[in-house]
DNA sequence: CACTTGACCTGTCCGC
DNA sequence: TGCGGACAGGTCAAGT
């Protein structure tokens, strides 16, 4: 479910309301949503909540860190300690808390709580020490952060090169080269881009590269900005749904006209996932 | 080695 | 209405 923007608008409207909370316990209603001792992070207070990729952290006191990834379906939802004051969710889709796909409680000592939701379990919530983070199983393979800095036209070419001989948008899905972007934001980037989904790597220009680089930070800070996509899944902390979707020019359009040349957007299969792109647009 | 496919799970939607 | 199959925003292991 949630890409990089997605879990950014959580991580966003969850430090406002967590930091300096203590954990009173931790109820974990599926064994294979949990890895490692939740006892141990029993009456520590919330320090900071950060991310990486499509990683949601939060760190605790006594160096340690709770880490989460939403995977295909998961939510993290905080209902405050008044429920009916600013702090329930307002969501219209779901429901009150916990509901059949709840994997996950943890419940703080102002008696506010919060819900990982899961229904396909995919995702998952960590234990580790705060300074074994970085060298996290998943984290340490991890790409450059496309809104960052860091990310510059000349990292972002030579990391392409790295799969020289897949097609383009099945390697700015690959984690290992840019982290954080997901099915949605790979298809806008190719359609901002004008690049043909399909083109192999090593057949794009200059431009197109350049393009692309441009294209990726467009479609991910246009999620951002728009709190993120509002298909199936997605909601924010407070149950909330994004409205990147509205603006989206390719997800979700197929047989749509596009939004730029009016043609009737394809859906193909790319590296197992569905793709849709403007046949007219898209070279 | 580089790249592709299928598995992990649950739910929904679409065609017959 | 019921049933089977395809599909859903991610990642990893196994296969070619």
């Amino acid at each position: 479910m949630p890409e990089l923007p997605e879990v950014e608008t959580i991580k966003l409207g969850l430090e406002k309301k967590i930091i300096g909370l203590n954990i009173q316990s931790i109820d974990i209603l599926n064994r294979t949503s949990f890895i490692g001792e939740s006892k141990l992070v029993i009456g520590k207070v919330v320090i900071s909540v950060w991310r990486r990729a499509k990683v949601l952290g939060i760190d605790l006191e006594d160096n340690l860190s709770l880490m989460f990834h939403l995977k295909m379906s998961g939510q993290i939802i905080f209902e405050g300690r008044d429920k009916f004051i600013g702090g329930h969710p307002t969501n219209d889709m779901f429901g009150s808390m916990p509901n059949s796909s709840t994997r996950v409680i943890v419940y703080f000592t102002d008696s506010s709580k919060l819900f990982f939701n899961d229904q396909r379990k995919f995702g998952w919530v960590k234990i580790c020490n705060t300074k074994d983070v970085i060298n996290d199983k998943f984290l340490s393979k991890l790409g450059p952060e496309p809104l960052e800095k860091e990310f510059t036209l000349e990292v972002f070419k030579s990391q392409l090169m790295k799969r020289k001989n897949s097609p383009v948008k099945v390697v700015i899905l690959d984690q290992a080269i840019i982290s954080g972007i997901g099915n949605i934001y790979a298809a806008e980037a190719v359609f901002l881009a004008k690049i043909d989904p399909r083109k192999k790597v090593k057949d794009l220009s200059e431009t197109d590269m350049k393009n692309l680089h441009h294209g990726i930070i467009k479609s991910l800070s246009d999620g951002v900005k728009y709190k993120g996509s509002s298909s199936v899944h997605f909601v924010n902390e407070a149950g909330q749904r994004g409205s990147f979707l509205d603006h989206a020019f390719v997800y979700g359009r197929e047989g749509k006209n596009c939004k730029i040349c009016n043609q009737i957007l394809n859906k193909i299969n790319l590296g197992g996932r569905g793709t849709i792109f403007c046949p007219n647009c898209q070279k």
